[in-house]
DNA sequence: AACTATTTATAAGA
DNA sequence: TTCTTATAAATAGTT
């Protein structure tokens, strides 16, 4: 619309893009509401402008954005978050049935074989709380282990869209004729996660 | 646009609805797209039909709806997603709770039946299990109350470079000035997360 | 799905 | 930014 354009890249004049930005998402705003009343419809219209500003419109038929978010993760990627946090549910349940199965044990021990504990059934129960120990911290790295590369993969993630800007800058400094020398942009990302 | 019409209220007839449902849902589709491409914006539509059918636009740029949808958290201060790291933060506590437990019980069958072992083995077996304890609360405390703030420090850290060379891409390419020395891009990001 | 008559959105200019 | 206006796009009603 409009006098002349019609092809859709990238404006590169930043003051027209910024004028065409206040322009369309007025107009975009405009049709998600217009749409959501007319039709009937679930919308939630989220954007951040180059500037890293927030607009967003939630249609007032939803209660809330966690309500339309999670029908969201329920049609697309349910199965890997949910069935991932009730795995790890299902984990931590077995390691809390332990621990409680060795404190009766520990009871039963005290009150019915109080007068002739011996050294070797101390050494039983030793083993027995090691072995506890031991899936207690399995469990406890497991998890700590996944906070970590899920962390990780976003750091990966920001990693490579820093070089992707890095690179269009130093582009738009080259052809202007600018030559910055190497900045020296690797940043290694060198996680030594050691666990003992 | 169209013939006639202008008021913006649902639709009664059901076949009407459904076909300005279709050519509405294309328009702002299309519009949502072309302004993500023209404007640098970092747009994220959620849509689900009368019917409960989803329909969605995540513009290129984005990385992933979970990314954006944290911003929208930050910026918000709202919670859209159950917040993973403090489900698993409480989750470790509860393994550490369960730990203490099981310490405190054996102290306490330690010290009742004291005199009526060898002393030496007790002590052995209370060291061990002391020992253990000691590391394993060690571990999670370090690991937990360090590194994790760490990485999310780091993360903080990114967005915020991020939106640096935004400004400065934009500066760029709005002056064709000649900028000497800006090597102010190698922030030097080297974590060494030794855990020993 | 297509076809237009119209209404809307918006690019360019002020 | 904000307004005006010429023009391109979207779309309501229809086939």
């Amino acid at each position: 619309m409009g006098r002349g354009r019609s092809e859709i890249k990238r404006i590169e004049n930043p003051t027209q893009r910024q004028s065409t930005f206040y322009k369309r998402r007025d107009g975009l705003f405009k049709k998600a509401r217009e749409l959501s009343v007319l039709c009937d419809v679930d919308l939630f219209l989220l954007l951040f402008s180059a500037s890293g500003k927030l607009y967003h419109y939630l249609s007032p038929t939803v209660p809330s954005v966690e309500e339309l978010v999670e029908r969201y993760e329920a049609a697309t990627h349910t199965k890997v978050w949910t069935d991932i946090r009730q795995e790890r549910r299902a984990e931590l349940e077995n390691v809390g049935r332990m621990c409680e199965l060795l404190e009766k044990e520990l009871r039963f021990m005290m009150l019915a074989h109080e007068e002739q504990y011996t050294v070797p059934s101390l050494e039983v129960l030793e083993r027995n709380l090691e072995a506890a120990m031991y899936k207690v911290r399995c469990e406890k790295d497991r998890k700590i282990g996944g906070e970590i590369n899920y962390l990780e993969n976003i750091i990966k993630g920001r990693q490579e869209e820093r070089y992707g800007l890095c690179d269009k800058l130093a582009h738009a400094q080259t052809l202007n004729d600018v030559e910055g020398g190497s900045t020296s942009l690797s940043s290694g990302l060198d996680l030594k996660l050691g666990f003992n």
